[in-house]
DNA sequence: TCAAAAGTGTTTCAGCTACACCCATGA
DNA sequence: TCATGGGTGTAGCTGAAACACTTTTGA
């Protein structure tokens, strides 16, 4: 076995690329970017930028948001690297993919040039491996749904119940039960009514009430069951 | 803002690391290695190398094994990337972590000069971030173990009803029911009876059936269900 | 015939599902 | 007073949990 120079193992390059998802209009919406840069520019894809070796990615991430969107106070993890040999011109480029979830009350500044907001569920045909990228940050999502309370952090802070419900049924391509659906969030006792009543203009029906996440009663992780599932 | 120039970008290194765990007398081991180069020569740690930037990191494993343990033909996926910056004395250097399972039965080769067993749940003091990948990849067998076979990624072709059990015992920390998790596991339909009967010397008690994994019967993913924990 | 572990059967009860029904509003 | 969506209550079914009981072996 030949003897590799060290400095020959550091030549490989680090991205990073969020996916940010909010809730307007009855849909789950992701924010895209019009590359500008070879060899995707025009195309749309996931907002990212490359970042030097030695920045901590968490802090280039925070960083890249506040450019983008004004504000980085929102739920964002990363969610894994995506590695494959192949996906840049230059040479190996490690991606670290985030997911971020923000209310859509919460994006008051206006969108920077090139970025928009579309229909999770319609998107396709981005750059690099970026198709693959928000798939997998869809599937993330729904699990995050059953197992935390994630619906809240893309809901605004007073909410009614039934964009909750929407969320879910959005997410699983399904209409859950509405009854059933109220009950089972009440009966996690991690939401409270406001006392206030939702009055909208052009709204039919019974006036819905507003609730609010309980934050502080939300303790930590989702514990295991042992319950199979095979 | 200042432009770099793009070369400062490809200055990372990746490694690779295996956590690789099997089933052997009554215990959950996971494969050590003890540490030959600087910075931490003589300590324990998991077996990983350092890959080149073009290289396949699916590929490079895959080698890395037959080198190891004289196979590669076993469960194993890429767990995560760990990027934390300070990892590595040289430079900025990005883990891949791969996460391996395999029946302690096909390990047929003597062990590489420095490799050993240990119990997974008594391993502490790994070097670098060691400790940390093992606690995710013991988390992510848990959450397989629920989900979908993953059992029988670590059991031998015949094996008995109360291995399977003691893994989840193990894995979980509890002791289950015998008779309802036997029932269980049988209800999924994805075991048969080989007809054998185990007669082992120095066992006490009703001599137990073996039984074979039907892998065919096991179609592809674990099928979402809505279902909340929180 | 006793101990030990494999293996079977049955009862109970919490909690999910389905669905009937009532409420508050605008038109 | 009707349509619409918000919101409540309940009956019934399913499946997990608890556990009593039988079987098969070695000593």
């Amino acid at each position: 076995m030949k003897t590799i120079p060290v400095d020959h193992f550091f030549r490989g390059a680090f991205s990073i690329d969020m996916v940010l998802i909010t809730f307007t209009g009855n849909e789950l919406k992701v924010l895209l970017q019009e590359k500008v840069d070879p060899p995707h520019e025009g195309e749309l894809g996931l907002p990212g930028k490359l970042i030097l070796p030695n920045e901590d990615t968490d802090r280039a991430m925070n960083n890249f948001m506040i450019d983008l969107i004004g504000t980085n106070e929102f739920y964002k993890k990363q969610l894994k690297a995506f590695s494959d040999v192949n996906r840049h011109p230059l040479g190996r480029v490690i991606s670290f993919a985030y997911y971020g979830l923000i209310p859509f009350e919460q994006l008051t500044e206006p969108l920077a040039e090139g970025l928009s907001w579309h229909n999770s569920y319609e998107v396709s045909g981005l750059c690099f491996d970026h198709d693959r990228i928000l798939k997998s940050v869809l599937k993330r999502f729904r699990k995050g749904l059953l197992r935390h309370p994630t619906v809240f952090e893309i809901l605004p802070k007073k909410f009614i119940l039934s964009d909750v419900k929407r969320i879910y049924d959005l997410a699983f391509d399904t209409e859950l039960d509405s009854p059933n659906f109220r009950k089972l969030i009440r009966k996690s006792d991690l939401i409270y009514p406001t006392g206030e009543i939702m009055y909208e203009k052009d709204f039919i029906g019974r006036p819905p009430k507003y609730y609010s996440f309980n934050r502080e009663r939300y303790l930590g992780e989702f514990k295991e069951r042992i319950h199979f599932y095979f």
